[in-house]
RNA sequence: GGGCGCGUAGCUCAGCUGGUUAGAGCGCACGGUUCACAUCCGUGAGGUCGCGGGUUCGAGCCCCUCCGCGCCCA
């Protein structure tokens, strides 16, 4: 199309946009455009919260995913990537409320209803904002398939899935020990509690035995909590303690009479050997106190404060309570002594503040029976998890599955569609608002107040996004979706649960590969975060240094499932391989004349370097092509770049000159041809990487179609394969690397041409066919260029290089001295003969030779050979200078 | 306590099913204005692949012990 000049240096900035908007516009992300026979590859986008900024984890996904789609589209397949948004009900809810807290009202003075208004106001306005900057990342998504999971739609489904559990009798309301997180004043499930090591103290006491002067000398990192204690325990072999089993102590200050029991559970080690507990507050002892029929008290109201189960302490804030109760209890003569002690403490994965374990009654998911499904469809192989180490953690998290918490104390979310009825208590849950109990048909029912967790929406993810529970054309086309890409941070989060929801709504795997990335760090491997300064805003990368540099740094840096360290100075390098490729069709594009031939290069009359770049480029798709299936698509990333600065660029562009600037057509037009139908091809395979400089390019050299999008994916073709051709450049570009290197060490100006002699023996004909190269890499004068099969005359005062039998004498009278050449040959000679002992030592093993494939075999009796006779070139040489 | 990952050049990292003399970017040293590119080109220095053992004809890669760092689960 515009074979218009190309500016010299790449310009991202004028180019992204204008790309992306020609490229959703002309409705290229869709999946029709691949025809209704194509195979689907589908990729349901994780979702980012609406109230969400662009991040590099962000970055990263979109990168990853956008490459997979591409490439899919690529290769033929009708390529969907759905997009969307997730409501996030704690971090947008925390949004809100900050904002009315700064307007001087609050949710509770506002009430539910204008409350959920504003936050969708808020939303309206703020939700484009995250998705807007995944379009800049270059994401290929169709957008016209945007989800939000509380729209209609999705509300739908979530409707649907919780009355199916609710009937199946998988959800239920319980009271059960929860996490509570008295600043959210809300449930939060074990997935959203972290554990810190925090210092404090373990705090030493007496419990009284009732009736005795005796006492169990019992050590808590909370004292508080003895308020509402149930019991004591001790191991039942521990000798100390066995008089006081049965026996019944008393809650100090309170004297409430609670038993002493014996248990396994109990370390003996570990304080006194006795263990309090509070099956009210603490997770282990819940557990404990369940075997054993405990009575469970709850000493905490909502917001963290002690309630009347604390005597004489409620009211009190949790750690006033401690203080007070603990100084009572000295007062009492009931302590024994603190010790420092550092402890793990729950804490609000969202917040960060201290997690209360609390009897709360909530809504839960008992999901034994979907975690069993899922445990089988990575079992069985419908599922594949990348890396596959990950199959492991799958399995222990799944095996030990415990009922979800699914029910919140907020108003932003998925109201529970369960109704209480204030006549018969029953609870009413249908799929359409009831009016009536259909217990009692009272018409005293009121919703029930709680929203669902929002992984409750986001696990129905990849089929609600396509019309599920409806059986709507996109579902049945494109569900199940294909792959599964995010990070391994949320393996139990998001992806266990859609798979467990996934099979248990619609009876198939939701996607069949799970591809984990890891976390983006700084690059000195330190978490990115605001406090630490440390930032990269992707936004601002991309201002700096574009698009395309950020996504293949992300892609080239990392490697499935580990975490990568982001360095600007590796996105400035990308930049600059942008620019590379750039110039390289702008060297290209200046070349050409017009009507230039597309497509495969003819098999005939190619010259030694043109062999030679197909033979790697095929290596290289072959290569490509593997990588991709193995999902390893960084080491594809670098070694395309290797390929195309290391050998196109480097090497076969400058060889090309010798014909672009020479007198021949038919030469001309053949470089040409291959110099286009390489950079071609390799701007297919860098596009799902780099798309925009990628199209940019492509759309100014000679090309077939109206979007690289869609031109095809290369196939390596063998016929290309040629081992002659690249053993022959390998020898030419060998000594042309020793001639420059003789160069640079005897310091011949580079504008200067030399005379070269070239004692070649058996590829006298190779080098004297392709003597142009030494001319045009190696500046020799063309006219003191001598190539014989025999030992050149003058040769006393040069320089040599030697390499597979060949040896090419610089003389350089006025600048070379005996004594340091042949000090620089005894070093070559030395480093060659080590290499040659070696190489003999392998080849006189005889298990080496029997065992070792043939081919490995051959390729050492050729090192060998090769090394021998640049030794003996080396060694001749020393000779002759003596 | 259980599980997983990492440790390779000064820095940040690759190294796919074990197979030539272990690579890249940045940094460093030296040299470069010839018409693709100084966001560039050429040359070079720099590594006992954490330690020790084992398997193998052959180990950065597989197995075991240990050391250091990190993460997940309890």
């Amino acid at each position: 199309m515009n074979k218009k000049e190309m500016p010299k240096t790449y310009d991202f900035a004028s180019t992204e946009q204008r790309l992306y908007h020609w490229w959703e516009e002309s409705g290229w992300f869709k999946p029709e455009c691949a025809g209704p026979d194509a195979a689907p590859y589908v990729i349901s986008i994780p979702p980012p919260n609406v109230t969400g900024a662009l991040h590099q984890g962000h970055a990263l996904f979109v990168a990853l995913e956008d490459l997979m789609i591409r490439h899919a589209r690529m290769r033929g397949y009708a390529a969907l990537w759905v997009p969307g948004s997730d409501h996030a009900g704690i971090a947008t809810q925390l949004q809100v409320e900050k904002m009315l807290e700064e307007e001087g009202t609050s949710r509770q003075e506002i009430g539910r209803k204008a409350f959920l208004q504003r936050t969708w106001d808020w939303k309206k306005k703020y939700g484009g904002r995250i998705t807007e900057q995944l379009r800049r990342l270059g994401a290929s998504c169709d957008w016209d398939r945007e989800r939000f999971t509380l729209d209609n739609g999705l509300s739908h489904a979530v409707r649907e899935a919780f009355v199916r559990w609710y009937e199946q009798g998988l959800i239920y309301r319980g009271t059960r020990l929860i996490n509570w997180s008295p600043n959210l004043q809300t449930a939060v499930s074990d997935l959203e509690v972290e554990r810190i090591e925090q210092e404090g103290k373990l705090y030493f006491f007496k419990y009284p035995i009732k009736g005795e002067e005796a006492f169990l000398p019992v050590a808590t990192t909370r004292p508080e909590t003895i308020l509402g204690d149930t019991a004591v325990a001790v191991h039942p072999d521990d000798e100390r303690y066995q008089a006081y089993i049965g026996k019944t102590a008393l809650v100090p200050m309170l004297n409430r009479e609670i038993p002493i029991i014996a248990d396994e559970y109990v370390d003996m080690e570990f304080g006194t050997g006795a263990l309090k507990l509070t099956p009210g507050h603490d997770p282990n002892d819940y557990e404990i106190g369940i075997a054993h029929g405990l009575e469970m008290i709850n000493i905490l109201n909502k917001d963290a404060t002690l309630n009347e189960n604390a005597g004489p302490y409620a009211r009190l804030d949790r750690f006033e309570a401690r203080d007070k109760l603990w100084a009572d209890m000295e007062s009492a003569g009931l302590t024994l002594k603190t010790e420092p002690y550092t402890h793990a403490v729950p804490i609000a994965q969202r917040g960060g503040e201290l997690i209360e374990p609390m009897i709360s009654t909530q809504w839960f998911a008992d999901v034994t029976g979907p975690a069993q499904l899922a445990l089988e469809a990575v079992r069985d192989g419908r599922i594949q998890i990348v890396p596959e180490r990950f199959t492991k953690v799958w399995e222990h998290w799944l095996t030990n599955i415990q009922p979800w918490c699914i029910s919140r104390q907020l108003w932003w979310g998925h109201r529970i569609p369960a109704w209480h009825c204030a006549d018969c208590g029953e609870i009413t849950v249908l799929r359409d608002d009831p009016d009536t109990c259909i217990h009692c048909g009272s018409s005293s029912i009121e919703q029930d107040p709680d929203v669902l967790d929002t992984w409750f929406s986001s696990g129905l993810w990849p089929f609600s996004t396509l019309g599920w529970p409806e059986q709507t054309p996109d579902l049945a086309r494109y569900y199940p979706t294909t792959m599964m890409e995010t990070g391994y941070d949320i393996l139990f989060f998001w992806v266990a649960r859609m798979v467990m929801m996934g099979l248990s709504f619609t009876g198939t795997v939701p996607f069949s590969v799970v591809y984990l990335h890891g976390i983006v760090r700084d690059e000195f491997g330190r978490k990115m975060s605001k406090t630490s300064g440390n930032v990269a805003d992707p936004i601002e990368v991309m201002d700096e240094f574009g698009t395309d540099a950020l996504r293949f740094t992300l892609l080239t840096g990392s490697s499935p499932g580990n975490d990568m360290n982001l360095s600007l100075e590796r996105i400035a390098s990308n930049r600059n391989f942008a620019n590379k490729i750039w110039n390289a069709a702008r060297f290209l594009v200046s070349n050409l004349d017009g009507d230039e031939p597309l497509g495969l290069p003819p098999a005939d009359n190619l010259s030694l370097p043109d062999r030679w770049i197909l033979s790697l480029l095929h290596h290289l798709i072959g290569q490509v092509n593997r990588l991709f299936e193995g999902h390893l698509y960084g080491e594809a990333g670098r070694q395309i770049v290797e390929f195309l600065w290391g050998e196109y660029a480097d090497w076969y562009i400058e060889i090309s000159k010798i014909w672009l600037y020479g007198e021949d057509e038919a030469d001309k037009r053949r470089t040409r041809h291959i110099l286009t139908y390489i950079l071609d091809l390799c701007l297919r395979m860098l596009h799902p990487f780099i798309p925009y400089v990628t199209e940019e390019i492509w759309q100014h050299i000679p090309h077939e179609g109206e979007t690289i999008m869609y031109a095809p994916w290369p196939e390596a073709d063998e016929h290309y394969l040629d081992e002659e051709a690249e053993t022959g450049m390998d020898l030419l570009m060998t000594l042309v690397k020793g001639i420059r290197n003789i160069r640079s060490e005897y310091k011949v100006p580079p504008s200067r041409a030399i005379e070269i002699l070239i004692e070649a023996s058996d590829n006298a004909d190779l080098l004297t066919g392709n003597q142009e190269i030494f001319n045009r890499l190696a500046n020799a004068d063309p006219d003191k260029l001598r190539i014989t099969s025999t030992l050149p005359e003058h040769t006393h005062q040069a320089a040599v290089v030697a390499a597979s039998g060949v040896t090419v004498f610089i003389p350089l009278a006025d600048l070379i001295d005996i004594d340091a050449e042949r000090l620089r040959l005894r070093k070559e000679l030395e480093q060659l003969q080590g290499l040659i002992a070696r190489a003999e030592a392998v080849l006189a093993n005889n298990d080496f030779v029997e065992k070792a494939p043939e081919e490995v075999v051959r390729r050492e009796r050729d090192k060998l050979a090769d090394l021998q006779a640049a030794s003996q070139s080396i060694d001749d040489r020393l000779k002759m200078l003596d």
